[in-house]
RNA sequence: GGCCGCGUAGCCGAGUGGCUCAGGCAGCGGACUGCAAAUCCGCGUACGUGGGUUCGAUUCCCACCGCGGCCUCCA
């Protein structure tokens, strides 16, 4: 498949170091608070990426960290009078969560910074015996001109860093641009023995360290959202090339960013919408087909309406599946649906272009509708299958109903209701049959009359 | 200020130097239905502005306008 690199800003072949394995390591979130829609994204789009290649055939070795130290958790854990790591479990199962209701696979490794000190530190002093680290006090810093292609990611130009003046001097660097590998621990503060003294990793330092341990050096894949572009994964370039004198990531995966109100998001400018608020409303699956409705690099606008339209072309899926669930015929050959699986996967190969995918399913959903009513049940279940086999691919489950509240007992009063229904119907009564479908549909049941009797569904 | 990207019908969003045509949501008409819902059929002279290149540009080039991102340990 071709996927843009960011390192070349081209769209190109990927080709994993070893043939049917690849090797991605994504920047997973720090665990300071709340998830919110941008981790959500940063999470799904290297998800999608590794849902594909599986389906491909490829054995996809994903590992996510955790950053579970950092000033922010401290700063938080400060204010309420707690333990670092107390606010890092927490929010790290916050995290768990919303990441589990976003049908985002488990990563095959998801290493915590705290678990990683000693290869970080490792790392550092390597740093050290090629002059690309220099300590002072009982801080350590990385060189940034000791390494002559620093900027070649982010394209950015050393000379025209130093004149942007918005990195603060610190007297005790070199430069104003190096920046922090070790941080001396200030009191109170969590900290690790090391050569420099007790202290802490900085924030780079822990997935260079980390995506060597579990990938090695020159693997596949790394992802993460745009704003990672500088300057972490830049300085995480750096280090990692610095020390072994070897390329890091052969391909950089970034996603754009989400807006909200014209802007990029944040938690400042007053949050409409949150996370686990449209999980509920929604359901995982209509916000993740909110995701990959736009192409994973454009930045998208969040809003209510997005998520609401997200959620009616998610239920033209559903509405398929269901009127087709029942239909027991062998799949049929059909050139068409073929056709349509093959634009599926011509758009996933194509740099992931997941709205393209999208139109591939909605295709299949017409051709399939249109061959239902034809009475050509055989390629009717031959469509239903690939949609739901590629709806799967992106990681939706349109078998699946919303609302989980659907257990035996709801399911069972429903077709009591429809089953005097159908009598009040027979009857003529449509007063009566009319007052269960309004009152229903107060309840967020759906019902829909079809020649074989009706069916229901949630919300 | 530097670097990067974007402006496509009511909304979202693909795509292309000319070939009938993305797709979705919303809307309108028809079919089906007791009425609906779901579904099917049909329906929109879209490509920010001004130049240029070209036989021909929404697509290439230039300028302009507008918008966004990065340049701060933000996904």
């Amino acid at each position: 498949m071709r996927l843009h690199n960011t390192l070349t800003r081209q769209v190109e072949e990927l080709v994993p170091r070893r043939p049917g394995a690849l090797s991605l390591y994504v920047c997973g979130p720090t665990v300071q608070g709340a998830p919110h829609f941008g981790h959500a994204l940063a999470a799904i789009v290297p998800d999608v990426l590794r849902r594909w290649l599986e389906h491909r055939g490829y054995d996809v070795f994903l590992v996510r960290n955790v950053t579970d130290v950092d000033d922010k958790i401290i700063t938080q854990a400060q204010q309420e009078g707690v333990f670092a790591a107390e606010v890092a479990e927490r929010c790290g199962r916050l995290f768990d969560e919303v990441f589990t209701r976003l049908r985002l696979l488990p990563p095959r490794v998801e290493p915590r910074a705290t678990g990683h000190v000693d290869p970080m530190i490792d790392l550092i002093e390597q740093l050290e015996r090629v002059g690309a680290a220099y300590a002072t006090g009982g801080d350590v810093w990385f060189r940034v001109r000791s390494f002559p292609e620093y900027g070649k990611l982010s394209g950015r130009d050393l000379d025209e860093l130093r004149s942007g003046v918005r990195v603060e001097a610190d007297e005790r660097k070199e430069d104003p641009l190096d920046f922090a590998l070790w941080k001396a621990a200030k009191p109170g503060e969590p900290s690790w023995r090391s050569p420099w003294g007790r202290g802490r990793p900085g924030w780079h330092i822990e997935c260079s360290a980390m995506s060597a341990a579990y990938l090695g050096t020159g693997f596949d894949v790394h992802a993460g959202g745009a704003d990672l572009i500088f300057p972490h994964h830049e300085n995480e370039i750096a280090q990692s090339e610095a020390a072994t004198g070897e390329p890091f990531a052969r391909h950089w995966l970034h996603n754009g960013h989400l807006t909200m109100g014209g802007e990029k998001m944040s938690k400042s400018l007053g949050n409409v919408v949150s996370l686990t608020e449209a999980l509920d409303t929604h359901g995982p699956d209509a916000v993740r087909f909110f995701f990959l409705s736009a192409h994973y690099r454009s930045p998208m606008e969040l809003s209510d309406e997005r998520l609401d339209e997200a959620h009616a072309g998610l239920e033209r899926l559903r509405a398929f599946h269901r009127a087709t669930a029942a239909l027991t015929a062998e799949p049929a050959e059909s050139s068409e649906v073929r056709a349509h699986r093959e634009d599926f996967a011509a758009a996933m190969d194509d740099d992931l272009a997941t709205p393209r995918a999208h139109a591939a399913l909605f295709a299949l959903v017409r051709a399939g509708h249109a061959a239902r009513e034809a009475g050509d049940d055989g390629v009717a279940v031959a469509a239903r299958d690939a949609v739901t086999e590629l709806a799967g691919v992106l990681g939706y489950d349109i078998t699946a109903e919303e609302g989980g509240a659907s257990g035996a007992l709801v399911g069972g009063l429903v077709e009591l209701l429809l089953a005097l229904r159908a009598e009040a119907r027979s009857a003529r009564d449509f007063a009566t049959a009319d007052r269960i479908r309004d009152r229903l549909a107060e309840l967020g049941v759906t019902v829909e009359d079809h020649p074989d009797g009706a069916r229901w569904h949630l919300r």
